[in-house]
Parts: C-alpha cells; sequence; structure tokens
DNA sequence: TCTTTAATTAAGTAAATGCTAAAATACATC
DNA sequence: GATGTATTTTAGCATTTACTTAATTAAAGA
C-alpha cells in the first residue's frame, strides 16, 4: 500500500515541493493562488496538482469557480515513518564501521 | 545548499530506493552484491549508485575491484527534518479547519 | 443570457530519464 | 604480461516528463 518511491517522485519536482510546502504553512488555499509563486501556466500548475493529488499528498474541495487544495497528512505518513526509521539506523548506536566488520562475512 | 527536490528524485526510482532502504539495515555493500536483487544489467546499476552517490546520499570506497557503498547520513538530514517539521503543521494543534478559518483573509 | 473568472482537459513537443550493449578501467592472480 | 573479476563510461534508443497553446467545463454576476 505505501509506494514511497511515488510520493518521492511527486515531491522531486521544485514546484511540487514548493506547494506542499506552502500548503503545509499556510493551509487551505486555491490554484490560482498557489500558481503565482511560479512562471508557468495554469494549466502546469493544474497538472502539478493533479499528480499530487493522485499520490495521495493533496486533497481537493470546491468553493464557487475555485479549488481549494490541502494537504493530506495520511499521504505522508509513510515518508515521515520512513525518514524517521532510517535515522533510527544511524543513530541507534551502530556506525559505518561497526556495520561493515558486522558484515565481513555475507560481503566478503 | 538542502536541495530536496534532489534528494526525492534521487529516492523517487523503485531500484535506487531499494538500494538506499537495503543499505540503510544491512551496511556497507559492493554494487554487485546491490544489483543482484534486480533484473538490469550491471552498468544500470552503477548509473543508479552514481546518482545517489551525486545526490549525496551514498558514499563510496573500493576494496580491491569492489566498490562497497553505504549510506551518507548527511544526505539524509534535511528529508528526516523537513519529514518531521511536515508532520509538526498537522499535529501541533491546528487542524485543516482551523487553518481554512484563519486563512479567510488572505485567500478571499 | 452574455460575460468574466477559475480551473481543467486535450494535443503536441522538447528535454530528461532509464535502459541496453559495447568498450574502457582497475585490481588480482596465474 | 595475459586472464579473470568487478565496475564504470560511452553511445544510442524508447519512454516519460514538464511544458505550451487551444479548447472545454463550471460557476458568478451584469
Amino acid at each position: 500500500m505505501p509506494d514511497l518511491p511515488q510520493t518521492f517522485a511527486a515531491l522531486a519536482d521544485p514546484v511540487r515541493f514548493a506547494i506542499v510546502d506552502r500548503l503545509l504553512r499556510e493551509g487551505e488555499l486555491s490554484a490560482g493562488d498557489l500558481g503565482k509563486d511560479f512562471d508557468i501556466s495554469a494549466p502546469a500548475v493544474s497538472q502539478h496538482l493533479g499528480i499530487l493529488r493522485e499520490a495521495g499528498i493533496l486533497t481537493r474541495r470546491a468553493r464557487a469557480q475555485k479549488r481549494l487544495y490541502s494537504v493530506e497528512p495520511q499521504g505522508l505518513s509513510d515518508l515521515v515513518d520512513w525518514a524517521n526509521a532510517a535515522r533510527q539506523f544511524w543513530e541507534s548506536g551502530m556506525n559505518r564501521l561497526e556495520r561493515a566488520l558486522k558484515n565481513q562475512g555475507p560481503t566478503q
């Protein structure tokens, strides 16, 4: 269920990352509002928002003609969990040298 | 300095993600060893490793003909920090509705 | 209803990506 | 020095990506 590469791919574009980052800080914003930060067309912004929504990172709701986007916490939770697990690996006692020694057998 | 989109792009490929994940768990491993998990050529693996190294996520050292790769914690630390900051935004009291209300002015 | 505002979908294109086979590099061993 | 092992670099190719303009959908207000 958790497709981390897809989540990473969604955040790999500078425009999309900036959109998610801004929505995290400022909360719900419209497509047009989000697009003003960039020198790209409205369709380009809409396509980026579609990719983020497809990846489960954003949700959308309608208010009149506007479409209001916000971050879907569940869409990022696997990423957060993986990131913290990763940090665990290098913070919980075992450094690179120790792992290297431990792996001498299987690696050799 | 912290180019998060580049970090995300490096982890957006399933092969590269699996490589990093395995190196986190098992520590230093050789290029050939890492490649055995996938049905792609050795050059393809080498190119993936190059991208991860370019992104600062992996380091490499030589032992005879082998090239041993391991995770460079600093290369992931910005990602981990951002992920936790993101979680803060949705866990520290303010839910989507509250943020929406707060932004009525600027958004309108 | 006609116009304006907001956003999306569609179609086409240039650039980037991930792969392959072939060639090159590097070290170890015979 | 020749051979085998491990890996990388190069060149070429098919697919995917991010963008554009044009057309479409939808709601608001005159």
